[in-house]
DNA sequence: TACGCTCATTGATCCTGGTCAAAGACCTTT
DNA sequence: AAAGGTCTTTGACCAGGATCAATGAGCGTA
């Protein structure tokens, strides 16, 4: 885990402060959200989904989040007509939520989690800019060799070099996260396996011949790979 | 000010923990970024800058903060190539600088300031959050919308009925900041002014005749006018 | 093991928005 | 007030990705 900020001191204190859930894969949590929410991911992997803006059936992806990952779902405004997010079970997932006032209080006299809670957002904050920017400006091949070195950076801790992982999403979360439709992410699969950069097994396992190399793909802009 | 949580109350604590800068209009902030810095934006406009990815010379625009905004610029990770944000002044600013270290370090026996900050953060992570989400699948003429209706909510304080200000960025920074080029923000502008939603007046101000209609248009993905 | 269903891949065509290019409007400076 | 430069608007054309459509591969179930 990269993004590691004193990760297991925190992670206790945080499953004591709210309430344990358990996700089956495929299973959703519909926070009533008439708080704001803060969701402690133990275990397991989910997505984070802004629901049913018409076009996207099903929700556009905001993130993926995986075991250690702090997720803050937000009260809508009144404005965003979509509802509220939600956050759907990749795998089956073990939970820790609370509410965001709760948890503040109770945090108070703990110092230390609530600066790692604010590390933490500050992190996805920057991650979501990121991404941003990466929806910006990229080419669909570009978006996808990122999306790789991303996932292959988080879930295996692994920057550069050969790395063989299972993604827990389907081609159609992965193309609603890019803001591409599930054709045009398996075409560029297809593309980067041409390549040589990338091999696929089953429908979820991938095997990175050259992260380095995926990483460079990802900075481009509309460049093709030849 | 819709997002206010305890803003005035804040203000004086936050400008008394840090370093004040005036920057003139263009000028830009460039923290040496050792360390992370957090900036407190006490009054003016500024824009956060992600340098010189190739193919968007002068930078992508991350986002636009206003008087009252507290802003995180973290320093980037190794894989990222492409430097370190910048603040950059669309108008005459006042801001307030400090290290996230040094400010946790001092907020810490004041719970209230960093609930304070905590909640911005989260508050920022959810705008940036929905702006990745028109960034994956709206329309031009969507993000367009929505980028009028969001600056009439920051600026004004305005969620309907007619709404009159002006936009203190340029129509390029208007199109680095939702992934348009300068051509296509022009042509959707003068779309909706052909619609009678939006007229013009120089090359700074707007008014919106229909907040709400605007906003039904951002709802939108592919949609035409007529 | 075989069946059926969902998910993934591949192909053909269309359209939105990018690119290149030129003219016009606005602000600044002298 | 005039001149210059920058920012904006508009037009013509092109390409990347969406859409529509069909085939093929994995996985769960009987």
């Amino acid at each position: 885990m990269p993004a590691g900020t004193g990760d297991a001191i925190t992670a206790d204190r945080l499953c004591a402060l709210g309430e344990a859930v358990h996700l089956l894969r495929g299973a959703q949590l519909c926070p009533h959200a008439e708080d704001d929410r803060l969701v402690w991911i133990a275990d397991g992997a989910v997505k984070l989904v802004a629901p049913a803006v018409a076009g996207s059936p099903g929700g556009q992806v905001l993130a993926f989040h995986f075991a250690g990952d702090l997720v803050s779902v937000l009260r809508q405004s009144a404005r965003e007509a979509w509802g509220d997010f939600r956050l759907a079970a990749l795998t089956d997932s073990d939970l820790v939520i609370f509410p965001a006032d709760r948890f503040l209080d109770a945090a108070q006299g703990d110092p230390a989690v609530l600066r790692s809670v604010l590390t933490r957002s500050l992190q996805a904050l920057h991650r979501s800019r990121t991404r941003m920017m990466q929806m910006g400006h990229k080419s669909a091949g570009a978006r996808i060799a990122d999306f790789l070195v991303a996932m292959a950076e988080r879930l295996e801790g692994c920057t550069q070099g050969p790395c063989a992982f299972a993604l827990p999403m389907s081609r159609r979360d992965i193309g609603d996260s890019l803001g591409l439709t599930i054709e045009t992410v398996s075409r560029q699969l297809s593309e980067l396996r041409e390549a040589g950069l990338v091999a696929t097994e089953g429908r979820t396992k991938v095997c990175l011949s050259d992260v380095a190399a995926l990483a460079r793909i990802a900075g481009r802009q509309g460049v093709k790979l030849g």
